[in-house]
RNA sequence: GGAGAGGUGGCCGAGCGGUCGAAGGCGCUCGCCUGCUAAGCGAGUAGGGGGUUGAAAACCUCCUCGAGGGUUCAAAUCCCUCCCUCUCCGCCA
């Protein structure tokens, strides 16, 4: 949810933020529904009070006169009444569609509609030549004992895949070796709830864009997190935090379960995009002042842990109109993968202003009142895509697998295979 | 899963149909006192909408005592549903 006083003030800036992001939403409408609610909540409003001074005198008053006051007020009661539905009637109406506004995206956010307009910052590394690593994940995964996706297939379906054997190995020391970097860094390490109820889901903006996206348990009102994005900043929800704790950051490890629906037919091979993958993710709250640098902060962050993994790598400026609904911003870090010849996303770095914080009332004691804290995420160590990255570009002539060297004291082993 | 007790401001805690957005305490802010600090004394201190204003301040007003409904002229207070916490029993990694 965006400032409200943006409609007000200025609904022109408006309709150019929806158009930059693509989205044709009535902006008139809107403006015309919320002074509407407006007015009837003061006319209504003002009946309340002529109530409610009526009600004060009832208790002071005795006899006939007190019953002939009762009577008064009951009509002032039942005038209010409608009028006050009236209110929450155009209320809902208007919610309804202010739901549906994404946050602004950041004039340096790229120009463009989708992931081709994403704009590259800069690369990192020397990507392999096409032939010089010839298998892809998969057979690499499946030579080696690391990735077994028939079996999953015959237990839980498509896009499901048991990591085996030094897989497992690699995936723990990789959280662990995350995870030490991070709290290193003032991150203090999480492991949330992957259920939720939908509020924290709504507070992060996923409800109501992307909610085909989230698995929903049959038998109770709870959902499971494609991220502990959800998790990690509902945390703080309804509180006011104090300003000298702030930034307040956190290294989340968890599951995460997407649907993918609508992704049939897209990256079907090996577990590049599956339903459900490890993952470690930051999470700051901090002073809306400093959250462009904290943004920038995160991207170097995620870089870093990319280049001790010695994968290289390119970083993006995602397109205004390719963000999510919380984002004003977003960078992602693209692996070079050899069997694809390309660079595909690993992480994903947003500075989602106060949208999520609006959402989810999280706000700061300062001088001169509260006032909503600004949140961010970023991945951190998304456990599948990187062991995608990892297994292709260390991949030895003889069909093994080289763990890097920074992550060997994590493992205990320095190649598989 | 069964039985019981509770959820009140930044925190603790009283109130159990009207004068209550709410006693008292802690914390915080300002002032006084005091070699310094502590203590003491005095004052202030919930959040969120809307209106008014060029904007702010000031002012007016509404909402919020876990959430949502209901009864009533009037609800923190009575009724219903749900959520959460605690205690006991059961079950369990």
């Amino acid at each position: 949810m965006i400032d409200i006083s943006i409609l007000r003030k200025n609904p022109g800036l408006l309709e150019a933020a929806l158009a930059r992001r693509g989205l044709d939403l009535d902006v008139g409408a809107m403006a015309e529904t919320d002074a509407a609610r407006r007015r009837v909540r003061a006319e209504a409003e003002g009946m309340r009070a002529e109530q409610r001074r009526l009600g004060r005198q009832i208790s002071r008053l005795e006899g006939g006169s007190k019953q002939e006051a009762i009577a008064r007020a009951s009509e002032v009661a039942s005038a209010y009444r409608d009028r006050l539905a009236r209110a929450d009637e155009l209320d809902e109406r208007f919610t309804e569609m202010w739901v549906r506004v994404p946050n602004l995206a950041h004039p340096s956010a790229a120009e463009g509609f989708s992931d081709e307009d994403s704009l590259e910052i800069r690369r990192w590394g020397e990507p392999a030549a096409d032939g010089a690593a010839p298998k892809d994940h998969r057979e690499l995964g499946a030579a080696l004992g690391m990735i077994d996706i028939e079996r999953a297939a015959k237990v839980s379906g498509a896009r499901f895949a048991y990591l085996t054997g030094p897989a497992v190995i690699i995936e723990l020391g990789l959280v662990r070796m995350v995870l030490d970097f991070l709290a290193d860094k003032g991150f203090t390490p999480m492991v949330p709830p992957v259920l939720v109820r939908e509020q924290a889901l709504f507070g992060t903006g996923f409800f109501p864009d992307e909610d085909q996206q989230v698995y929903e348990l049959a038998g109770d009102d709870l959902y499971l997190i494609g991220t502990s994005e959800v998790a990690l900043a509902a945390y703080h929800a309804g509180e006011v935090l104090e300003e000298a704790d702030l930034p307040i950051r956190y290294a989340g490890f968890s599951t995460c379960f997407r649907r993918e629906a609508g992704a049939h037919g897209k990256d079907t091979a090996g577990i590049f995009r599956v339903h459900q993958f490890d993952k470690v993710e930051m999470f700051s709250f901090c002073r809306p002042e400093r959250s462009w640098d904290e943004h920038e902060m995160l991207l170097s962050l995620e870089e870093e842990i990319v280049r001790r993994l010695e994968i290289p790598y390119r970083v993006v400026n995602v397109a205004a109109g390719d963000l999510g609904a919380s984002a004003a911003k977003k960078y992602d870090i693209e692996a070079w993968i050899p069997s694809q010849q390309r660079y595909r996303e690993i992480t994903s770095c947003s500075n989602t202003t106060d949208f999520q914080s609006r959402r989810l009332r999280i706000r700061f004691r300062s001088e001169g009142g509260n006032r909503l804290v600004h949140t961010l995420n970023g991945t951190a160590a998304a456990v599948g895509r990187l062991l995608i990255a990892l297994l292709e570009n260390h991949q030895q002539e003889d069909g093994s697998f080289a763990v890097p060297e920074a992550l060997r004291p994590y493992v205990g082993f320095d190649r598989v295979g």
